[in-house]
DNA sequence: GCGCCGGTGGACACCGGTGTCATTTCATGA
DNA sequence: TCATGAAATGACACCGGTGTCCACCGGCGC
């Protein structure tokens, strides 16, 4: 430890934390306080305050003559000085652990969109939920910030302990989810088991009777709905997922390839694979393209998201499209109106329903 | 406009502004200010900041004691508070306007894991350089929100006016570019010429002498980069890249398709296509699909990006990989030394080399 | 025993806004 | 004309930290 420092030292350096002097001749247009415009006003910082904040109290004459001056002279409020006086910091926290990058694009897009508009920025907060440190980081994230509220995306919104944790601090959010998870919750839900009925009735028209689907990860919330939809619906159409015809993945093209390399090996074949997202499809075309099977004529592929690469891979990919940037949207507004209003009552849940995006993937099954 | 307001109205609305009560009996573990800490330690409040800015003016031993209480009730200082009497705001901004996903992503969280280290947080900003609004629009996002600084992504990293912009507003920023533009700047250089130059030796050592390129925009700095650096490196090795063999796309998928289209069509046809990045060599993939070409028997197809696409494709697409986290992490690290010592000299810039993954797109010419 | 010195800790103002409440202004009816 | 009360404004403390500057403390040389 550097216990030399001498008096002067600590004059000069005060307390190590040198800060350049105010110095120099700053432009014309230094930053300007509320103090500024009072005085330029002849009011009290007060009536400049209520201004700010929209106060019915002030004279329509007072208004508009300090609106004015703020206007000409470029002012704006101090979002920390606001925020301290506020107990607010206008920012939410995006957290996530979603690999699928233009997901995570898309709703910070969304998010963005809505929150700019009143005043809010965005931090992002990619997570491990897996980790050790995982609730602590985040509870340090929250507190440390002071966020005004958090967005939560699959699948750590999936998280039991996180609600609790977040309700403890006081903390808003709102979390995307693919299925009701409890009542008591703000939430942005994207029914997957309907989505996932719906490829089942695609497949159905089309005529096919072996389908195989490669299901998520037991840890994914949305991969029990998907396959519990899927399932149920091709029952309804007095078609069956047999046992042999389903594998699990981990929404990864590597699982993709080797699922598919399992479920291709059956005999028979089956004609149809419904992959649980799009990655998992590319694993299996993947596949098939190691094993010279023609999509759609030897083998009918659909996938779940709309990513990028949907349209990007050849043939190109039937799958169920959601619309992520209005979800994130959503997921904005919610968390805002929950801010503004923390002690009403949950806000109900927005339901959005994904469609089928028919490309080049899927066919009549051949034999 | 709402006069109708009473003065019984103003005591309860609070200027319109109601904020909950401190209310209720929060939980013990409510929220402690550096007074309570002080309380606690029986010591001044400005002795427990020297412990938090590690003054090194303070005994050994009530340093300890005042560590311990910290630590033991949990407090962290108020970052709103903190950066109000420092003038800072501990939030970097990210400005992008690049439409690939993955790479954004990947460049968050680099430039996040070394932010946090700092107890800084990243705010994210897309927006769209040829708005007419563009420039007002981050002005007015960096003064609002106190950036301490901003990280630049291509292609608006390459604008001109924004470096002025931002010097006038004395905030740090950091671009990453694809080649060096000027000499007194801090920036992450990935060396897009000398990488074009590598894919031009890996198609002269498989023996290809009809050698196409799809070109990016001529509004990206990268395209002439690449172009230029192919293009060299071609004729240094007796090779020529024909006029007739260069067709000028836009980075999508879709000028992708379509200049690979009109290349395609082109005769004697060429052996090799250096599509401009992987989302326009995805286009060339779908042209081949289409024609019913082989890849790479027929036809070699080289991309640049590395993006998850390129290992999805069938084949998988030969590219040019840069290390993006690392280029995030940088960027970070540098606008963090250009806060800490702003009147500093410029920060040398940290050149990227990014390397050739050969896959299977790539192969010696069948004719 | 005294004054000097560097090391240590505290009182106080301040960062730029806001809440509270008192005070002033103004229109109204008696 | 003046009392009256609502509307408009202001004075002041406060949010939770930090810089400045001064006072105290103990050990040293004299």
């Amino acid at each position: 430890m550097a216990k030399k420092a001498t008096k002067a030292a600590q004059r000069a350096a005060s307390d190590l934390q040198p800060v350049e002097p105010p110095a120099a001749s700053r432009d014309a247009d230094k930053k300007h306080t509320i103090n500024d415009i009072a005085r330029l006003a002849n009011v009290s910082k007060k009536t400049v305050s209520r201004v700010i904040n929209e106060s019915p109290f002030v004279r329509e004459e007072t208004r508009t003559r300090i609106a004015e001056i703020m206007q000409r002279v470029g002012y704006t409020p101090d979002p920390q000085a606001r925020g301290l006086a506020f107990r607010r910091s206008f920012l939410i926290g995006l957290i996530y652990d979603n690999p699928n990058a233009p997901y995570v694009i898309n709703i910070q897009e969304g998010a963005l969109a809505a929150l700019r508009r009143m005043g809010y920025e965005l931090v992002v907060h990619p997570c491990d939920r897996n980790g050790s440190e995982f609730l602590p980081e985040i509870r340090n994230l929250i507190s440390r910030q002071k966020l005004d509220g958090v967005i939560l995306l699959p699948p750590v919104s999936e998280n039991a302990e996180l609600p609790e944790l977040l309700r403890k601090l006081q903390c808003p959010y709102v979390r995307v989810l693919s299925a009701p998870l409890d009542e008591s919750d703000n939430l942005v839900l994207s029914m997957d088991r309907q989505s996932a009925a719906e490829v089942a009735e695609h497949l159905a028209k089309l005529g096919h009777t072996r389908i195989a689907m490669i299901v998520g990860p037991a840890s994914y919330r949305s991969a029990h709905e998907r396959l519990a939809g899927f399932s149920n619906a091709l029952a309804d159409r007095g078609l069956t997922l047999a046992p042999e015809y389903v594998a699990e993945g981990a929404y990864t093209f590597e699982s993709g390839a080797a699922c598919s390399e399992l479920l291709l090996s059956r005999s028979p074949r089956p004609t149809a694979i419904f992959a649980g997202n799009d990655e998992t499809a590319a694993g299996v075309y993947r596949t098939a393209y190691l094993r010279g099977l023609k999509i759609p004529d030897d083998l009918t592929v659909i996938g779940f998201d709309d990513s990028p690469l949907a349209s990007r891979l050849c043939p190109s990919l039937t799958t169920m499209r959601q619309p992520i940037r209005d979800m994130g949207r959503l997921a904005a507004e919610k968390v805002m109106a929950k801010i503004a209003n923390s002690d009403g009552p949950p806000i109900a849940a927005t339901t959005i329903f994904p469609h089928l995006v028919v490309r080049e993937s899927s066919g009549r099954p051949k034999n």
